[in-house]
DNA sequence: CTTACCATCGAACGCTTGTTCGAACCCCAT
DNA sequence: ATGGGGTTCGAACAAGCGTTCGATGGTAAG
C-alpha cells in the first residue's frame, strides 16, 4: 500500500476509496467494534464476500483509513512549513493544517483518533511510527519556541500534549454548521494555545492563591474500599 | 441506584464496587466492546452467570461506572467551589479537581471520557444530563472570567472545549512515573489556559503573519473522488 | 435442626460475528 | 463469437457473544 492515491484513479481504485469513505463514516458513528462488515456491505452497496476483494481484514480496512489519513496530514504539513524560519509561524500553520483537515474530514479523523487503539501487531506499529513522528515534529517546534523566548514554567511534554488535545477532542463538540468556520476556530486555538505557552505565568498567578493549597484529597480511588 | 455510596458497605456492596473497578480496569485497557462477560468473570474470579446478580446487563455495568464517577467528581467540585467568589479561582481549583480524580482514578476516567458514546437510550440520557451539568458549570465561569476581564477574540464555547480537550486528552500520554505529578500538571494546564484565555493576543499575533493567509486548501476529503 | 433467603454456578440458548470458497458474472481484446 | 482475467456474490462455517434458567451452596434467624 503506497502512501499516495495515483492522480488517476483506476476503477479498482475509484471503488476503494469509496469502501474507506463508507466505512469511515459508519466507524465515526458507530465505533469500529460495533460495527460489522455487513453493515459496510450495505451502506457501499456489495455484498460481504464482494468486499474482501479489496482488503483481507477489517483491521486491515481500519489501517488503509488511519494510515492515509496520516500520511496526507503530515504531508500537507511538511510542505506548509518548508522554507519557513519562526517556529512560532511554524507552530500555527500546524494547528491551521491539522483543524482544516480534521474539520473537512471530521469522519476519518475520528477514526483516527478515537480508535488509535483498535488496531493491533505490526499495523499498530506502521500508524503509530507515523504518530510518533507527526507528534516529535510539533514537539520540537514547541521546544524551540520555549528555547527562544525563554519560556519556563510549562513542561513541554504537557504543552505538546495539551495542544493536540484541544485539536483532537473537537469530534466530541464541534459542529460545522453551529460553531465558528474553520478559521476562527484555528486562529482561537493557536491564540490560546500561544498565549498560553508563551504568556507571562507570573501575571495572572499571584492572584489565583487560594489560601488552602495542598486541599485535594488525595481520592485514590472513585470507590474507596 | 443512588448517587452515593453508604458509607458503611455492606458485603454486596463491596463485591458490586469490587467489579466495577475490575470492569473499568478492562474496559480501559482493551475498549467497552472488546471486553466480554466471560473476561470480567476471569478477572473478577467469579462465574459469567453470577455476575448478572449485580448488574442486569452489559450497558448497566457501563452505565454504573461512568454515573458513579461523574457523580463523584461534580459533588466534590461543587464543595470545592462553595463559597469562592473570584471565577478565576473557582476554574483553578475545578482544573485541579479534574485531574486530581483523573489521574487517580485513570481507568474510570478513560472509561468515562472514551466509551461516552458506547452507552445509549436512558441510559445514555442520564450519564450526559450530568455531563451537560459539569460543562455547563465550567462554561459559565470561563464565560464570568472573560465579562470581568474584557476578553476579547476567544469564543467561550471554543475556550471550554478546548480545556476539557486538554484535561480529558491526558488517558492517551499521561504517564504517572515518567511524567510530573498531579499538582505540577495542574498548575502547567491552568497556567496553559489561563494565560491563553485571558493573555493579550494581539501582543503575539502581529507577528504570526505569514503573508499568505488564505493559503489551506480547502480539503474537502482525504480522498479526492 | 429446619426454614428461608441471599449468593453462586454449570450449562445451554439463540444470535451475530469475521472470514472463506467455489461458482458465476461482466467486459474487453482477440 | 470466444476466451480469460478482473470482480462479485450466495451460502456456509466455526467461534464468540450477551443473557437466561434451574439447581445448588452458604448462612443467619426461628
Amino acid at each position: 500500500m503506497t502512501n499516495t492515491m495515483p492522480a488517476e484513479q483506476s476503477r479498482y481504485d475509484q471503488k476503494l476509496v469509496h469502501i474507506l469513505k463508507t466505512s469511515a463514516a459508519i466507524f465515526a458513528e458507530k465505533g469500529y467494534h460495533s460495527t460489522s462488515i455487513r453493515d459496510i456491505a450495505r451502506d457501499a452497496k456489495m455484498s460481504l464476500a464482494g468486499l474482501y476483494y479489496y482488503f483481507d481484514s477489517k483491521e486491515e480496512l481500519l489501517y488503509l483509513i488511519q494510515d492515509y489519513c496520516f500520511g496526507t496530514i503530515i504531508e500537507e504539513c511538511r510542505k506548509l512549513l518548508e522554507g519557513i524560519d519562526d517556529p512560532a509561524v511554524q507552530l500555527k500553520l500546524l494547528i491551521e493544517n491539522h483543524l482544516n483537515f480534521f474539520v473537512n474530514n471530521m469522519n476519518e479523523m475520528k477514526v483516527l483518533s478515537h480508535e488509535a487503539n483498535s488496531i493491533s501487531g505490526d499495523l499498530f506499529k506502521k500508524v503509530n511510527a507515523r504518530k510518533r513522528q507527526y507528534v516529535d515534529l510539533a514537539m520540537s517546534l514547541i521546544a524551540e519556541i520555549g528555547r527562544r523566548r525563554r519560556v519556563e514554567g510549562v513542561d513541554v511534554r504537557v504543552a505538546t500534549f495539551s495542544l493536540f488535545g484541544m485539536m483532537n477532542w473537537i469530534y466530541n463538540w464541534y459542529n460545522p454548521r453551529k460553531d465558528l468556520d474553520v478559521a476562527a476556530l484555528s486562529q482561537n486555538m493557536t491564540r490560546l494555545f500561544l498565549s498560553g505557552f508563551l504568556g507571562d505565568g507570573a501575571k495572572h498567578e499571584h492572584s489565583l492563591e487560594t489560601g488552602r493549597e495542598g486541599h485535594l484529597d488525595r481520592t485514590v480511588s472513585v470507590w474507596q474500599q
